[in-house]
DNA sequence: TATAGTTACTTAACTTGTTAACTAATTGCT
DNA sequence: AGCAATTAGTTAACAAGTTAAGTAACTATA
C-alpha cells in the first residue's frame, strides 16, 4: 500500500491543478470587487466576452466563456434582465442568438474598470510585469499548440 | 454603446480567463479518462493530493485541492464509501480528521496511472516539454509571489 | 480554571453547473 | 424538391458548489 511517490507529478507541478490554483489565487483578490458590483463570475466573463466584438452568437461566447450552453441561456437572461446586453434572433440563421452589448452594459464596464485595472496592476506588480507578460504568452501558445492538434484528430477521424 | 477596446486586457489576454481557458483545453483530453474510471474530477484531485503525504488533515486537503470544506465533506464521504480513503479523526486535537489512502486508493492510482502518463506525455510532446516545464516553473513562481504577498498583508493589519 | 474567542468540520438551504432530451432551423444528399 | 442529419438553443432533472449557521474541540487570557 505504500503509495509510489514517482506515477504521478507533485500535485503541485501537475498542470491542471496548478492552472486551478494559481486562478484560485487571483481570483481571491478579484472576487471581492465583482461581489461589490452584484456580478457573478460567470456573467463578468460573458460580458467581458461580448464587449470584444460588435455581435457575437451565444456558442462563440460560451466557448470563450469557458460555460456551456445552458449556462450562458441563464446568464443571458440575467443579463439582460440587468439590461447589461441584447440578445436578438439572428435574422439569416434563425436558430441563432446574437448576443450585443447595450449602452448600459458599457457603462458599466467603464465604471468597474478603473477598480479592476487597479487590482490586476496590483498582481502584475507583484508578479513582475516581465513574467506576467511571459506567463499570458506561454498560455496563449500552448492554447494555439493544443487547439491545432485537436482539429488535426478530428480531422483525421473519417 | 460604442465600446471601449483600451479599457480591459483582450479576454484572450486576461490571465483569469486564459487560465481556465487553457485548463479547460487540458481537461478536454483527460477526462474521458476520469469518466472511464467512473471518478469525478474533484474525487480525482483529492486522490492525488492525499496520495502526496502520509496523513493529511481535510482542510489541507481542500486547500491544495482549490476545494471548499463542504465539498470535502461530501467527497470524503464518497471516496470512503468507495474504499480509496480513510478518515479517521486526529487523536491529538479531536476536531481534526486525517485522510489516508487505503490500499484500494493506491491500487486504483497505480491502475490509472499508465493511462494518465500517456495521456499527459502525448500533450507534453504537442506543447513541446520546454515550454511544459516552462509554464509549470512560471506558475508555481507566481504563486509563491502572490501568496507571499497575501500573508503580508495580512501580517500588516493589526 | 472558567470563559471568550477561534478553529475544524458538518449540516441545511440555496445557487449554480451538468447531462440528456427536446424544439426549431438549416444543411447535405439523392 | 424532399428528407435524413446536423446545428443552435432551450428546458428539465439531477449533481455539485456556495453561503451561512451550527456543533464540537481546542487555545489564550483574565
Amino acid at each position: 500500500m505504500t503509495k509510489n511517490p514517482s506515477l504521478y507529478d507533485p500535485t503541485s507541478r501537475s498542470l491542471p491543478i496548478s492552472l486551478l490554483q494559481t486562478r484560485e489565487l487571483i481570483m481571491e483578490v478579484v472576487r471581492p470587487m465583482l461581489v461589490r458590483h452584484s456580478i457573478t463570475e460567470q456573467q463578468w466573463r460573458v460580458l467581458r466576452v461580448i464587449s470584444e466584438d460588435v455581435r457575437l452568437d451565444a456558442s462563440t461566447v460560451a466557448a470563450r466563456a469557458c460555460l456551456l450552453a445552458p449556462s450562458v441561456t441563464r446568464i443571458v437572461r440575467a443579463l439582460e434582465k440587468r439590461g447589461f446586453i441584447s440578445s436578438v434572433r439572428d435574422v439569416s440563421d434563425k436558430r441563432r442568438t446574437v448576443l450585443q452589448l447595450t449602452e448600459a452594459g458599457d457603462a458599466f464596464l467603464e465604471k468597474v474598470s478603473p477598480e479592476s485595472a487597479e487590482i490586476f496592476a496590483k498582481l502584475r506588480r507583484t508578479v513582475g510585469a516581465e513574467r506576467w507578460e511571459q506567463l499570458t504568452t506561454l498560455l496563449s501558445d500552448i492554447r494555439s499548440d493544443i487547439q491545432a492538434t485537436d482539429t488535426d484528430q478530428s480531422d483525421a477521424k473519417p
